[in-house]
DNA sequence: GCCGCAATAT
DNA sequence: AATATTGCGG
């Protein structure tokens, strides 16, 4: 790995000396490049060609943390195939031609973000993300430990500036770390158990794969212990409804029945007409099916009626739907009225903006995608066709089982906002935004739709996928504009100031961004 | 009766 | 904390 979490850990002025290689074809935009990543105090090794960089990146594995490739217009090929050269290094991708389709390729292909030329001061800044990104989604699972270390760190070195901001930032680090690739919880249970053989079906894989990015949030990581036995013994099915632990019946259910329904809705009848209704387990997989089911409708014409009618999930009820309708608008709503908030813009985001997601998911409410492409530039109708701002997924594993949060320190306002996919091949969410952030998205074309119906990889990273495969991406994504794109970097959320505060963390951040002031 | 919303119960 | 339920106006 090119840089590993610890390394990060004791990289005393992360991220200054970032290795960063270039290459850009045109020695004056090369120049201007290097001499901004310089002022950030990064160290820049540039080349002109793509021989030149594969080279630089084959030979000396390991030099560099993070590498600016610029799409050759006259040969894209070859630009592409310096993406499947290192899965250890984030690559970010940069053209001067404003086309979605290269761009999306590129990200299907697995460079962690696509910036236009030319490459501003604010599209730099922030390229220390990926390696951060990189180095704890290559670990098995980014402990907490590490993270909040990591930060402490930051915190003891460079706790000099303001606060709110500054905090914005760490906590999206820490966001960032948090995002787990593989899935954390539930998932990697069920991989773990699928693997001892107590369980064998076919939305298995469908599980662990979708749940990649967006099955995860903070809260998991302190569920594990709780969630083993119910997954071991009830793994989830895709798109079914689970009951809470207390409510099962004693019966132990057939993985591989039931695939749309409620596992456990005979209880609901046989309990008697007065008993509580059993709790529906709102899991991804039955979120996602929900957002699908409201995206399709539209979120306007949603209702809970015709939610459940497309769902089409045994024994859950339009009541369910409607409770659960009642809070995924209440989401929305907030993201959206952070969404006009400006604290955020200066903020530059490293993503493609695209959901809905993150379930993974739609957009973060104050997000500013920072391809270099604006979102306006490339989907023009987005907020004027209908109002609304992308449908991000905010929930969805990592936003799974986040709702908006009320009370915690100062910290509030800034919950909920999240992306999706954070630098996850296609794939995925939420995102979930992303989405389903990784991660993922929500819409019908979420990275795990996206994932899934084309049978993606679990990581481009890993394997390249066949020119069709992209293609079909692309224009899906083009298709559907609204829909996430496969990257997306998360901004703070409001689980993870809730995590800071519990840690303790209250004072702000220091500035880790590339260009602090002397 | 369905819908959306808010308050309240579990 | 997450859902369900209830009540009310439309």
């Amino acid at each position: 790995m090119v840089c590993t979490a610890d390394d990060l850990q004791e990289w005393k002025d992360f991220p200054k000396g970032l290795r960063v290689l270039l290459l850009d074809r045109d020695s004056r935009s090369a120049t201007e490049i290097r001499s901004k990543l310089e002022e950030m105090e990064y160290v820049v090794f540039s080349c002109c060609d793509e021989k030149e960089a594969l080279s630089a990146i084959l030979n000396t594995p390991g030099n560099f943390h993070v590498a600016i490739l610029e799409v050759c217009a006259r040969n894209y090929d070859e630009s592409f195939k310096l993406l499947g050269t290192s899965k250890d290094l984030p690559i970010i991708m940069t053209s001067d031609v404003h086309c979605l389709s290269t761009m999306m390729k590129c990200i299907a292909l697995g460079a962690v973000e696509f910036l236009l030329k030319p490459l501003s001061e604010d599209k730099l800044r922030n390229i220390w993300q990926h390696v951060i990104h990189k180095a704890f989604s290559n670990t098995s699972k980014p402990d907490e430990d590490s993270v909040a270390s990591l930060m402490q760190l930051q915190l003891e070195n460079e706790n000099k500036n303001g606060v709110s901001e500054d905090m914005e930032v760490l906590s999206w680090i820490q966001d960032i770390v948090w995002e787990e690739p593989e899935g954390s919880d539930k998932s990697q249970l069920i991989m773990e158990a699928s693997r001892q053989g107590s369980w064998e079906s076919g939305d298995q894989m469908n599980c662990s794969i979708e749940t990649d990015c967006r099955d995860k949030d903070v809260q998991s990581k302190f569920v594990e212990t709780t969630s083993h036995d119910l997954v071991c013994e009830d793994p989830i099915q895709e798109g079914q409804p689970q009951l809470s632990d207390k409510n099962k019946s004693g019966v132990k259910s057939d993985p591989l029945a039931a695939e749309n329904s409620i596992q456990g809705s005979d209880v609901n009848h046989s309990a008697g007409p007065k008993a509580r209704k059993t709790k529906v387990d709102w899991n991804p997989q039955l979120h996602r099916k929900f957002v699908q089911a409201v995206e399709q409708l539209g979120i306007d014409h949603a209702i809970p009626s015709k939610v459940l009618e497309l769902m089409k999930v045994e024994g859950l009820t339009r009541h369910n739907v409607a409770s659960h309708l009642q809070k995924y608008r209440m989401q929305k709503k907030h993201v959206m009225q952070r969404e006009e908030n400006p604290r955020w813009s200066h903020y530059p985001r490293c993503t493609i903006q695209t959901n809905h997601l993150k379930p993974i998911m739609a957009y973060p409410s104050s997000y500013q995608p920072n391809c270099g492409i604006s979102v306006s530039a490339v989907y023009p109708t987005w907020r004027q066709t209908n109002g609304h701002p992308p449908i991000v997924h905010t929930w969805g594993p990592p936003g799974y089982s986040h709702w908006p949060q009320q009370g915690i320190q100062p910290w509030n306002s800034y919950a909920g906002v999240r992306a999706d996919a954070w630098g996850c091949p296609v794939m995925l969410p939420s995102h979930t935004p992303y989405f389903s952030f990784p991660q993922h998205a929500s819409a019908s074309h979420d990275m795990q739709t996206v994932n899934k119906s084309y049978g993606m990889p679990q990581s481009l990273c890993d394997l390249q996928p066949d020119e069709e495969v992209v293609d079909k991406i692309v224009k899906e994504a083009m298709r559907k504009p609204w829909s996430p794109l496969p990257l997306g970097l998360k901004s703070p959320t409001e689980s993870v100031l809730t995590e800071l505060s519990r840690q303790g963390i209250s004072t702000v951040p220091p500035q880790i961004n590339g260009s602090r002031p002397p």
